[in-house]
DNA sequence: CTTGCTCCTCTAGTCACTAGAGGATGTATC
DNA sequence: GATACATCCTCTAGTGACTAGAGGAGCAAG
């Protein structure tokens, strides 16, 4: 049933050393031992590490995880926390998105600018040098 | 003509310290200095920072505008390098942008979801601890 | 019994900055 | 000329979220 530090990386998909770091930083509880010492995971905590996978793979920071951890564990309690964590987010990722986008754009105006010439008149370099040529004027991160 | 590494800040962008930090690690040239020992940056300084700066804000790591800036130094060359840099950026930003979508749709999935109940109902909650019901599946970044 | 894998702890390194200490210099005002 | 304050200097250490490596112990298969 339990499963070692090995088999809960491969079951969440987080890298062992990275387990170990989150037990450290106490965002993964501290788990049982083997009498050899050894770290044992239930599926309780492997529900508990592809959450925070999932989190972080979202762009949640590792605080904002530790505050839904901490709501989920109160399932009586409102979530209006979550709600506000989950919105902040949102408007971060839409703020992201549009910049990449910006972003994007410029980029394949470069690779298309490019006549696989000489440098001098490669747009990808052009293009950096020249920020009024920028798809993103004024736009902050 | 040429200014003060305060000065040159704020005609960059680049915050003081951050200048500082790119010369100790070789990606600007060590500049001038009055006789009062202060850093003294040229015309030319201030567009390689520029340059600098509007490369790390489109995502350019340091190595790779380390790359872009000597080939930039060398016209004469071929731009395949240059070139190849912004494909494989531009992937990688196209691959990122796929990845937030598939985040805010979530996230806004989220959001709608929450009834402002209990943290039992919540999708936020919800959403993170149930990877099938995540729109990205089977994506890496 | 040896080989090879996984596990343990611990420290240090990564990237791209950022912050702070402690001191020198420059500029503006009285 | 004195004083105040901004700006500059160097240096060290801290940040977030890991990642790598040293040095050693345990375990299962052949």
């Amino acid at each position: 049933m339990d499963v070692s530090i090995g088999g809960a990386a491969r079951a969440s998909g987080v890298k062992v050393p990275t387990i170990r770091y989150y037990e450290q930083i106490g965002l993964l509880p501290v788990p049982q031992r083997t009498q050899a010492n050894r770290r044992l995971y239930a599926p309780q905590e492997l529900r508990r590490l592809r959450f925070i996978r999932h989190a972080r793979e979202l762009g949640f920071e590792v605080e904002a995880i530790r505050t839904l951890l901490a709501l989920q564990d109160r399932p009586d309690h409102s979530c209006e926390e979550a709600d506000r964590l989950a919105r902040e987010h949102l408007e971060q990722v839409e703020r992201r998105i549009a910049s990449l986008s910006a972003l994007r754009r410029e980029l394949m105006h470069m690779v298309e600018g490019c006549s696989h010439g000489r440098v001098a008149q490669c747009r990808v370099i052009e293009t950096l040098d020249d920020h009024s040529l920028c798809a993103h004027h004024g736009e902050s991160e």
